[in-house]
DNA sequence: AAATATTTGTGAATTTCTTGACAGAATGCT
DNA sequence: AGCATTCTGTCAAGAAATTCACAAATATTT
């Protein structure tokens, strides 16, 4: 089903997707064209085509694309029906936010533990967690065989975790910190977090719409309509 | 100086320069030339030339760049010496983890007030700055005359919240609402940040990586090394 | 039932981005 | 001081991403 080198743009672009399918299937509406999609999206009708169309032909000549079935099957090109568990590392100010601030059931993970070294902070509760001891986690990554992890820890401690991480199994690193994963472990799957690239991305921005025409908006700037 | 079309892909590039020189810097490097330096950010030589030169020749043959002297050419461009005033608009948990985590003064901006609508949270201090109620906003935009928001508040509230601060001289956005800005206000400065999108994503990855070959992973993945 | 409207999937054209190559300039070694 | 080495800035080639354009298929109207 799945040409075997889809583009990183495209892969990007799939959760922007999924978003927009979930809003579309809240409004109650069951089909949408190319056309429809790309002018609520702000892109080309051609592009959403040329993207989806990496994947399997979703759409129906004449009719457009059926939005409950494609919503479900870009969920399933992006993996969120495999139903794995996450850990989150260091329950800190970041760690807790994320904790209570992302549904990670709704993106198709169960967040079944929270660890933390800081001894003091055993068995507080988040989000109905309870946080352990991070010499906890051979027994219970051998209990429970999670997947992915969210390192919400500083540089300094992360090299040691990822390390200790891999050998328990999981191989998929959401990661906060900002320690380089991939120089270590080139196989595992890490998605690397910088909010700071965001602000001063943003900084950029501000400082030259001051500045001069108020004019051509970057494209990625022109974004995002959504749930939640 | 600056030329004035540069494409998206290089501005986004320039934060992760900032740091990655920043921490050259900590580490007490003087000088560096872009083949060394590519090495440590695995991208070519010729991309980081032909980056900088977007913006003026700041190298120099047969020596390489100023490790100093670009970063701080960079935090320009970037307009981390504006030293703007930023406030935060909700308390909530993301809020205030973002209070906490981000050092916003280490990137030009000084986060001078912290607002809720929630009349309950009022006079709450975190990181030493006394959350307000919203309704205070007119007073202290009139004072203060910051120029950049924080959006940690719901979908739903965002829109009149914009409308709002736009009237209140406010003209960019951090965007951690899922409203979109630029539908109503083009002219605003706005970065989105949707962290599910990266979640999304990293789930993409582990699940491709689980299924096939262990080779080629994207060059996005590839990245950072830093300091914090 | 035929005719007209839509709308996808896709190959090709176009545009944008990245990489390669090298002249010219500065460095540092002998 | 001369010579080999290093390294930038830039132009041109190559690769990648996006947009255009249209045939084939379905839907809708008359």
């Amino acid at each position: 089903m799945q040409k075997n080198n889809i583009s990183n743009s495209v892969i990007r672009r799939l959760p922007r997707y999924y978003r927009f399918l979930g809003e579309l299937l809240n409004q109650g509406i069951t089909k949408i064209s190319s056309r429809e999609l790309s002018e609520k999206m702000r892109l080309t009708a051609s592009q959403i085509r040329q993207d989806l169309n990496c994947f399997g032909g979703f759409g129906q000549q004449g009719y457009g694309y059926n939005v409950a079935e494609l919503r479900r099957q870009v969920g399933h090109i992006l993996g969120l029906d495999k139903h794995d568990k996450i850990i989150l590392i260091g329950a800190g100010n970041l760690g807790r936010a994320i904790t209570v601030h992302i549904d990670f059931a709704k993106y198709g993970y169960e967040l079944s533990g929270i660890f933390d070294s800081n001894i003091s902070l055993e068995n507080i509760e988040i989000s109905g967690i309870k946080i352990m001891h991070t010499n906890k986690l051979p027994e219970f990554c051998a209990e429970n065989a999670p997947t992915m992890a969210v390192l919400c820890i500083p540089k300094s401690g992360a090299k040691d975790m990822v390390k200790n991480l891999i050998n328990l199994g999981v191989n998929a690193f959401w990661n906060f910190s900002h320690y380089d994963i991939h120089y270590d472990y080139p196989d595992a799957a890490v998605e690397n977090v910088h909010l700071t690239d965001s602000l001063m991305t943003l900084s950029y921005a501000a400082k030259n719409k001051q500045d001069h025409d108020p004019e051509d908006i970057p494209k990625d700037f022109i974004t995002d309509n959504e749930e939640e």
